[in-house]
DNA sequence: TAAACTATGGAACGATCGGTACAATAGAGG
DNA sequence: CCTCTATTGTACCGATCGTTCCATAGTTTA
């Protein structure tokens, strides 16, 4: 196939960055030509629903990847408690320390909500789920590796939240090394 | 002065509303008008700034009744553990158990972030120091009391996020409720 | 090489944006 | 009743929004 000038799929994290960066209704198609150096022309022959369909694809693509790199692991894993380690240092490293958004959080507060609820719950609930199922098989009751699984997501949006807030990635790696503590604390508890 | 037709301070409570549904960006003066039942002519006239000085006005209220409700109550009760108490129950309520948004939080995560920096830093950081301060004066030490006051905070963002994410108020019900308890056994120990 | 298909840039469209200007109106004080 | 100022509705502005459309350049297939 050699060298198409432009793959959708090449496009797609830009797009992710951009949208991070302005919101849905921020990115405008104007800075979204920009940021890809397409033309209005090429971005509606790849994504032809428009910014709707563009943000759709990046959905998809996170969704892709936290189901390649976390939920997978976390469900499957022989060792659960270095899948939940593993799924800490992924999600640091994700989310940079916490100088980079969680899209899909910033989209559950915005007023896009609506348009996109189907994926935005699905993201959170996979990943409540997905921890979930690690923390049972290391050892905790269904009762306790929910409420733990429930407690970590919402610490790391939380901590997203006020590190970009007050802008200090410590305040980011504080709260994920004291999630990782308690995780660590109730395996070893054996509840 | 007797009756006026309208006042600034009878506005902002609207427009608070208006920004948490549609954001900032989203939040068009036509929307505005209608929600407020003010045209441009009395909007421009009580803020001459624009939608900028609506949504300053907007977050100086919410600091007024944040420092008010909460921060004052934290810092000066003689009673710390009641006051906090009182915090996370007048949390539950400001925030209608979930479905209503801190548009605060939705400010730091939207690209209006750099626009109101100020005030959203502020936000946190004074939430953030009453609680410590309270929980200090209940026997916890500057350090604990520090970490656990960030814990809190970030609980309380994470969870609106989840709960408005998966359209689930027991999310953050679940969060509140473990947030008490934590915060209870950490004053009982008294480390 | 001719035809067919993909990719690209950019002009143009109607709609709506935030903001301004201004004339009409309403109450309050004399 | 008149005057004055505060308040309000509306017409309008330039800019920008998302989208459509089309001519054309590039690539693949016949």
């Amino acid at each position: 196939m050699a060298k198409t000038i432009a793959e959708r799929a090449d496009v797609v994290p830009l797009l992710a960055e951009v949208f991070r960066e302005y919101g849905f209704d921020g990115a405008s198609l104007s800075v979204i030509g920009e940021r890809t150096g397409l033309g209005k022309g090429s971005l509606y022959h790849f994504f032809p629903g428009g910014k709707e369909e563009m943000a759709a694809a990046v959905l998809q693509e996170i969704d892709r990847w936290f189901e390649a790199e976390i939920y997978k692991p976390l469900r499957e894993a022989t060792d659960p408690r270095a899948a939940i380690d593993g799924m800490l240092r992924a999600v640091d490293d994700y989310f940079r320390s916490g100088r980079r958004i969680c899209l899909v959080g910033a989209f559950a507060l915005d007023n896009v909500r609506d348009r996109f609820a189907a994926a935005v719950k699905g993201y959170f609930a996979e990943w409540r789920s997905a921890l979930a199922s690690a923390l049972e098989r290391a050892g905790c009751s269904p009762d306790l590796a929910h409420a733990l699984a429930e407690e970590t997501v919402v610490a790391i949006q939380g901590a997203l939240v006020l590190a970009r807030a007050l802008d200090d990635t410590a305040v980011f790696a504080r709260s994920i090394e004291a999630t990782r503590a308690k995780l660590a604390a109730a395996i070893d508890h054996k509840h």
